[in-house]
DNA sequence: GCTATTCAGTTGTAGCTACAACCATGTGTG
DNA sequence: CACACATGGTTGTAGCTACAACTGAATAGC
């Protein structure tokens, strides 16, 4: 259940690690600074607002809603909470089933995504899609599908499943 | 300053941002509850006790140590602070300019990290390297080096520089 | 049909990070 | 040498996330 003995990282591995490492500390903030800047979002607000406006209606069960954004429902719960109170989403509990609750997207926070959009596009081009080869964009979604599916093996956090359904 | 026409992502780009988003999202929180759970750390305090284990005499300058594991000084000062209380490093002022202060791994915090690796090693080999090919490997490297280098240009955060001086 | 269990979601709180403000030391300029 | 400015670091605080505890509704067992 554990090693006998460690199995260190060569030098290659190493340094994919700590470059990864890196990314993971740093693209984050970036990410966040321009949303922020700009829309007064953070990165996870923003993809949350996405999700919605992609749905039926705009319109998403809180579960569903965490699956896709890779989040716990407590964290989901309080960040909805806090867009419902800007007016960005409303929720209303499902007709279907009483224990589950829907958020859906208003009027407001439609306009808003809309034009948050291309900053953040851009963003994304600017540090991540534009500075890759087209094979390059190819390796990276084969090799964070393959993480994805070790962190994440049921996919319960589908954001990333290999399948796209 | 901004785009006249957005560029959107197509199919391949938006697969390979949705996944690298959901890594982001996903893999810090693995780490962090594996090195929580054994030893009570954080993924960047162990990387903290990882970059003065590296240093000569295990003593690094705060603004070394910040750039290293690529954070603020202000988030390093409260982590040090920390794991000083903890007695896993300790502070003392540098001799050769009385602004700097030099942070020390103790004799508990080099055990402590002697004891922590192996487990996080094979995390990260668990959920990165094992499940990446040779050549998959070196592909992230260079991906990620790209990435860094937009978000960080002048390579201030240098942890995954290109040029390893 | 009553009880136990699971499911869906909310709430409370501790802890970490970002940001801004601050202090002290060092460096350059007239 | 007095001043401005830059450098190195700490501290205060607001805000977000993780974790645990909790509520209420659906489902399964007997």
């Amino acid at each position: 259940m554990f090693p006998v003995s460690t199995r260190w990282l060569d030098d290659a591995e190493m340094t994919a690690w700590v470059r990864l490492a890196a990314v993971l500390e740093l693209l984050p903030g970036v990410l966040d600074s321009q949303l922020r800047r700009d829309a007064e979002l953070t990165h996870y607000e923003y993809y949350v607002m996405a999700m919605l406006s992609e749905a039926p209606k705009r319109t998403l069960r809180m579960t569903a809603l965490a699956r896709r954004t890779n989040a716990t429902l407590p964290r989901l719960s309080h960040v909805v909470k806090r867009l419902e109170d800007r007016g960005i989403v409303e929720r209303f509990p499902c007709p279907e089933d009483a224990r589950a609750t829907n958020a859906r997207l208003t009027a407001a926070g439609w306009k808003k995504i809309r034009a948050t959009a291309p900053g953040h596009v851009e963003t994304v081009r600017q540090h991540v899609i534009d500075v890759l080869t087209p094979e390059q964009i190819t390796q990276l979604a084969e090799i964070t599908g393959a993480i994805l599916e070790s962190v994440d093996p049921e996919g319960n956090l589908s954001a990333g499943s290999s399948v796209t359904l």
